[in-house]
Order: structure tokens, then sequence, then C-alpha cells
DNA sequence: CATGTCCTGCGTCAGACACT
DNA sequence: AGTGTCTGACGCAGGACATG
């Protein structure tokens, strides 16, 4: 996890803001971990690529999209295969030989499942009826209708066949009143505070995943460079023989 | 047991960026 | 130009752990 030294100090509290103003100014944007990972799965073959989100939305099956720690292979300028398995566990192969002296398996310390009482955000595909739902916590089931200008959001409970609840879908024309404006304007915030929320754990998430497989890349680079030492030490044992 | 500290995850805001 | 998406920053809440 990347630490950030944040200012809290009650006497900054004035100078907060512009504090952030000109942070924001200096620091440029970063690409996206998507791009990074894509970028880093092209300079090195076997760095998995983050899936696009569509994947999410279009062809999986409404169940429940878990985080896997990515399976890559490894080929090292020497010739040897190293798989990162799911668990974490490295394995180290020769092609065509029975297996490698020293260090073969190793098990990342960051590995294992996700700690229990993790929010799963669940995605499914396109319904029978032309709607696409997503799951909010609370059993409770946001669909989002696939027709018309505005989209039509409702709450349903996952089960029911019928809708329930608030349907908050309304036409820009029928809007007259102030009330109803500034129920529109309260339903488009809330629409959009949703929308940013689901932004933020997606967003979160692949900051994990990239992480992860930047953790995965530098315990591959340790075994791999620790191979060619050893592999150098013996180079230097066969040139240059003790004499004693 | 009460308190303090640290860590983690969440929601929100703001701004950069991508897309139309 | 307008709109949507992505992500850093911020503040808050809750859990784990150490200390007195």
């Amino acid at each position: 996890m990347v630490a950030t030294i944040a200012e809290t100090d009650e006497s900054a509290e004035s100078e907060g803001v512009i504090d952030s103003h000109k942070r924001r100014e200096i620091l440029s944007r970063r690409p996206s971990y998507r791009k990074i990972l894509n970028e880093l799965s092209s300079d090195v073959p076997g760095v998995p690529k983050i899936e696009e989100e569509r994947s999410e939305e279009e062809g999986t099956p409404p169940n429940i999209a878990t985080m896997a720690v990515p399976t890559s292979i490894y080929q090292t300028s020497t010739g040897q295969y190293i798989a990162v398995a799911q668990g974490g566990t490295i394995q180290i192969s020769n092609p065509g030989s029975d297996g490698v002296q020293g260090l073969q398996a190793l098990t990342m310390t960051n590995s294992g499942a996700p700690p229990p009482g993790a929010t799963i955000v669940q995605y499914a595909a396109q319904s029978a009826d032309g709607t696409q739902q997503f799951f909010v916590p609370g059993s409770q089931v946001v669909v989002q209708a696939a027709t018309g200008d505005m989209p039509a959001y409702q709450i349903r409970a996952p089960t029911a066949a019928l809708p329930q609840g608030v349907v908050m879908a309304a036409s820009p024309g029928s809007l007259h009143s102030p009330q109803q404006l500034a129920e529109e304007a309260t339903r488009k915030r809330e629409l959009r505070l949703m929308k940013n929320r689901e932004a933020a754990k997606e967003c979160r998430r692949r900051k994990k995943e990239y992480v992860k497989c930047l953790e995965s890349r530098v315990a591959v680079l340790e075994v791999q460079n620790k191979k060619l030492i050893e592999e150098l030490e013996t180079l230097k044992d066969i040139c240059s023989p003790k004499t004693d």
C-alpha cells in the first residue's frame, strides 16, 4: 500500500485549500493503472493485462466477480520458466529437465484470500428484459432500463419479479415547478454519487491488482537475480579454480 | 479496561483526461 | 464544448494492537 502523508495540523487548516490547490497544480496526473499495467505487459511478455471494464458488463455471468491473482509464466535469460501461480506460489522449472537445484518454489507473503467482509459489487450481464443490473449493498438491485433518452433506475428486491420501491425516472419535458427541478437535481446528484462510489471501488480494486502485479514482478526478478548470481559464481569457479 | 496509535476501507470532491 | 470516467486527496469510521 502506498502511504500518503497528510497534513492534519490544525494550524494548517486555513492553508489547506491553497496547499491542495498548489499540490494539484504541481502534480501531473498519472496514467491509469490499467494503462500502466498494459504498458508493462507490452514490455515484459507474461505480465497480465488488466481486463477492460466492458468484459464485466457484456459477457460474464451474473455471479461474484472474484479478484484473482494472475497466473503468469516468465522465461528467464537462461531458458528457465518461472510461473506465478494463483496462490502466490512461484515455481521455477527447466524445460526438458527434471528440475532445478536450489530454490524451486516460494510463497509470497501477501498472498491469500481476501479479507472477510470485503465489499463485493456484483455486476450482472444484460438480462432478458433488456435491462442492465448491478447489485448494491443491502440486498437490493438497481436496474437500469435499456431504452429511452433518460435512464430509468429502479430499486428492486433481487428476487422480486415485479419492480418495487422507487422509480426514479423522469422525462425532462415534464419538469416545470421549482420543486420538480430540485428533485431532478437531487436525483442527478444521487446518481452521480452512486456512479462515483462504484468507480472509486473499482479504482481501488485496480490499484490493488496493480500493486500485486508489481510485487509479483519483484518476486520474480529477485528469483531471477539470485539464479544469475549463482550462475556467475559457478562460472567464476570454473574459469579460475583455486590453486591451493 | 480505557486510551492512544496505526492501518484499512469507504464516500466524496476536484481536477485531469477521454470520448462524442 | 459538453459529458462521462478515472484517480489523487481528504476526512471519517471501525478494527487490531500496544500500553498503562
